[in-house]
DNA sequence: ATGACCACAACATGTGGA
């Protein structure tokens, strides 16, 4: 293949929006989707309308919280489901240790690595929800400097629902902010470590500034643009060399039944196989 | 019009989202 189109999207919760989901797809012409909060089991997945539509599925879900997954049309391999060194959370278990949330996902397709990822929301500053916020993005760029040293020229991305606004035109009014999880500088620095392990993020210089990738259900936020950007695409150095375009499909947010998020895109350059493509001189 | 929360489990209302 040429080129291969990846998505990242919270659809907050599958089954409830299934057919927009795969509506989107199938019209917007995606390869590769990552999902964020799919809320379901795999016996409660909807494979058939993804199937139907040509697209495999692998999925981490545990419960009706969190849960994430990939929808593709190309061969999915090495799947894995969670990462090393990522923290749990809630009542121990009886070993002792904390159970472990479906957050994290990672599929190889055409020789990309690619994950899908939920960072735990954090509730308040001060919250124990947002100490496990801090410990889980840690161990995830301790993860990530270690896996790209060890796969120098595989191109590699982190993809999801981030739960942080980096930058203050990532919200739209910092005063409304203030005090709240989302922008508070340990959360930002959190994410600075991602991109220091190696990491860029390959939307942001693609779309205008303050254009949103959610809003609240709440208060008209969307028809008034009040909303966040805290949905992401990070990838490699080698993966930001493929990358030939990107989009917030901001129209996925109208309508009814919507998520209150939007789908992240991007379109990568792949080298041609030796295949069925004549070649030009 | 982009429009005044939504989804889950469960069946009343609590939890979680951000």
């Amino acid at each position: 293949m040429a080129g291969m189109r990846i998505a990242t999207w919270n659809v907050n919760s599958i089954r409830s929006r299934v057919d927009r989901v795969v509506d989107w797809l199938v019209r917007a012409d995606v390869d590769v989707l990552g999902m964020q909060e799919i809320k379901c089991t795999p016996e409660q997945f909807p494979f058939e309308a993804f199937e139907a539509a040509g697209y495999a599925v692998e999925l981490h879900g545990l419960n009706q919280w969190n849960g994430v997954a990939f929808a593709s049309r190309e061969p999915m391999t090495d799947v894995e489901v969670g990462f090393p060194g990522a923290p749990g959370f809630g009542a121990p278990l009886e070993d002792g240790s904390l159970p472990r949330e479906a957050r994290a996902i990672g599929v190889t397709v055409a020789g990309v690595r690619l994950w899908s990822l939920y960072v735990p929301n954090g509730r308040e500053i001060g919250d124990p929800h947002y100490v496990y916020k801090l410990e889980w993005l840690a161990a995830l760029a301790r993860t990530t400097s270690e896996w790209l040293a060890a796969h120098p020229g595989v191109p590699f991305a982190l993809m999801g629902d981030f739960n942080i606004a980096p930058r203050d035109s990532d919200v739209w009014s910092m005063e409304f902010f203030a005090g709240r999880t989302h922008v508070s500088p340990p959360e930002r620095d959190a994410f600075a470590a991602l991109l220091e392990a190696g990491l860029e993020d390959v939307v942001r210089d693609r779309v205008p500034e303050g254009l949103f990738t959610y809003w609240d259900y709440q208060q008209l936020r969307f028809p008034r643009n009040e909303g966040m950007r805290i949905d992401f695409i990070l990838g490699s150095r080698d993966f930001a060399e493929l990358v030939t375009d990107a989009r917030i499909e901001r129209n996925e947010r109208k309508g009814k039944g919507p998520s209150d998020h939007v789908p992240v895109v991007v379109d990568l350059a792949l080298a041609p196989e030796d295949d069925d493509r004549p070649m030009v001189f």
